[in-house]
DNA sequence: AGTCTAGCCTGGGAGC
DNA sequence: TGCTCCCAGGCTAGAC
């Protein structure tokens, strides 16, 4: 599940890959992907236009083109690769930019949650998903005082809040599950609860995992790998996430897994007390 | 206006 | 073995 890190990991993988190379051709096998233009329309304006760098904001990968912007987004599965157009082709490739120089760039989805948007180069920040996007975690804009203003005004659960894109854009349910085992709070715990002084550990946590798995690759759960195939080693320093039954690194306490708005949610009952310290 | 829920998808695993 | 059910989960549209 790509969350900043994998998605970091996979704009640097990219670049390398990708930037400079011109499209001669594109295969769209999913159209309701690409969300807009029309599949045909999609294709039509890339033909012909150079990649000319990949950036990244929260979790959506930014294509830039000569005169246009690919906004993409790999939700739970989606994987980029580029390949010789003589390579056989992994199964649930759903869109292939065929590349003049006889390479080929190739997104693949098992699930087809992905999502692709084209717009006119310098109008990216309008798409709606972009635009109402919060601060990146290492953004001097993000800070516990920002983060304690904005969980007091929420009566959502603590986790709930930090999954949503607009307070801090990055954090997925992989992330959010460490960052609040590191800060010893309960994700269950109202976000309108949580002191300034907890509010700089969860800013000082988000800040310093998130920076650990991107140095790491990301982490791997299930299929995640970058666009050179690789998987991360991010996975070796979880504590909680996935750890359901076992014995909690710091404590020994059995990890339980429970729901928090129908996400599956770890927690250390022994280290994150659902009752606010006093 | 803020919050919640269903829906998008498919493979893999559990249970029968 | 083969069937059904459930789960994984980021984001959006629509309901409340």
């Amino acid at each position: 599940m790509p969350e900043l890190p994998e998605v970091e990991t996979v704009r640097r993988t990219l670049s390398d890959l990708a930037v400079g190379k011109t499209i001669a051709n594109v295969q769209v096998r999913w159209p309701k992907m690409i969300k807009q233009p029309e599949a045909d329309q999609f294709r039509e304006a890339v033909v012909g236009e150079t990649i000319q760098a990949i950036e990244r904001r929260g979790k959506f990968l930014i294509f830039q083109l000569d005169h246009y912007t690919l906004v993409s987004h790999l939700r739970m599965e989606g994987k980029f690769s580029v390949n010789e157009q003589s390579e056989a082709e992994a199964p649930h490739t759903h869109v292939v930019f065929e590349f003049t120089d006889k390479t080929e760039l190739r997104y693949r989805d098992v699930r087809k949650f992905g999502t692709m948007h084209l717009v006119k180069k310098g109008t990216e920040h309008d798409l709606p998903s972009l635009k109402a996007l919060g601060p990146e975690p290492f953004d001097s804009l993000f800070t516990a005082e920002y983060l304690y203003e904005k969980l007091k005004r929420t009566s959502r659960q603590v986790k709930t809040a930090l999954l949503d894109q607009i307070i801090v854009t990055g954090l997925g349910n992989i992330y959010v599950d460490e960052v609040l085992f590191r800060s010893k709070i309960h994700p269950h715990r109202l976000a309108s609860s949580i002191t300034l002084k907890e509010a700089g550990l969860i800013h000082f946590y988000t800040k310093s995992v998130l920076e650990e798995a991107v140095k790491r690759g990301g982490s791997t759960i299930r299929t995640y790998i970058n666009s050179q195939g690789k998987k991360g080693t991010f996975q070796e320093l979880l504590n909680v996430y996935g750890r359901a039954g076992k014995a909690c690194v710091d404590c020994g306490t059995e990890i339980i897994k429970t729901k928090t708005g129908g996400r599956g949610t770890h927690i250390c009952l022994n280290c994150q007390p659902i009752e606010k310290p006093l």
